[in-house]
DNA sequence: TTCTATGCAAAATCTTTGCAATTAG
DNA sequence: CTAATTGCAAAGATTTTGCATAGAA
């Protein structure tokens, strides 16, 4: 089992989403930069009342609900970042690893805490179902539930 | 690859849940027989519109929205049924089968299509991976996207 | 009769939409 | 100047809660 790996990846997500939203002709307002200010400084998943808090308590003037649901979905439908639900019927958005890495979570059902993990086994597994339904498997999440280490005590 | 295996097992589960509420001192109401007849008559994953929509059409009152979010909370918490996210903010229930055995989902994000699976490899790794991380693994649920067979065309 | 189960309506929560004002190019 | 971006408020959608009534034991 690794922690997510590849963090000069994340380091640079900022610059790369950027990018990637010159290129389709997206302009720059303040309220992107600053959400994808943000995700690009996390290592997991944030709800978009997580983002709202804490650009709010950046000290600037924040940025609206509706324009952090907006930013997400553009973010999302580019591929920048993935939206996902772990349970509470809350999404949660984190960036997308451009070079295609990725993790999955446990979810602590006590504290309520989100901790990505990857593993190899585990995707290589997916890749053979992947190749045995007759299904055209694009994505996949998965998702642990239990208690984390602080939690169990 | 196999679909949901134990047929038999999901047609005796209301049975099974209809005892399991009597043992713990629930009494007998309609709204809650209505719930477990449905449930136990399907073979995979219900929303609770999709329940409330069928009950009223089956011709009798219907039972109330309230009423059945409060039977499948407390049918959850029995463990007689999980629940289970797919990505749209939905809640989905789908009854538990005693002997343990369950399955996962491939959903079609073209048509909405909630397809059952199961994998033995799958299950197996899952438990390998659970087995390594400092987090206690109580359940884990994986959901493939991508496009049905119907619609990949 | 007593306490659970249910229905109805209102509230809560998360997300989306409409529209006017702002701002980038 | 022109169109994209943003904020604000209102609307939507799903789920939860409060309370009075019906119903099971």
């Amino acid at each position: 089992m690794v922690r997510v790996a590849n963090l000069d990846g994340v380091r640079v997500w900022a610059e790369h989403a950027a990018d990637r939203l010159a290129a389709e002709g997206f302009r720059r307002g303040g309220a992107r930069a600053a959400v994808i200010a943000l995700l690009g400084s996390q290592r997991c998943a944030l709800t978009a009342f997580d983002i709202e808090e804490a650009l709010r308590s950046e000290g600037r003037r924040g940025v609206a609900r509706a324009s952090i649901y907006r930013i997400l979905e553009e973010l999302e439908s580019l591929k920048l970042v993935q939206k996902l639900d772990v349970g509470q019927g809350i999404a949660r958005y984190e960036p997308l690893d451009p070079s295609g890495d990725h993790h999955h979570h446990m979810v602590c059902d006590r504290c309520g805490d989100v901790i990505p993990f990857h593993d190899d086994e585990l995707e290589r597994t997916i890749r053979n179902v992947a190749g045995r339904v007759t299904f055209d498997v694009a994505e996949h999440e998965i998702v642990l539930h239990g208690a984390c280490a602080d939690c169990r005590r």
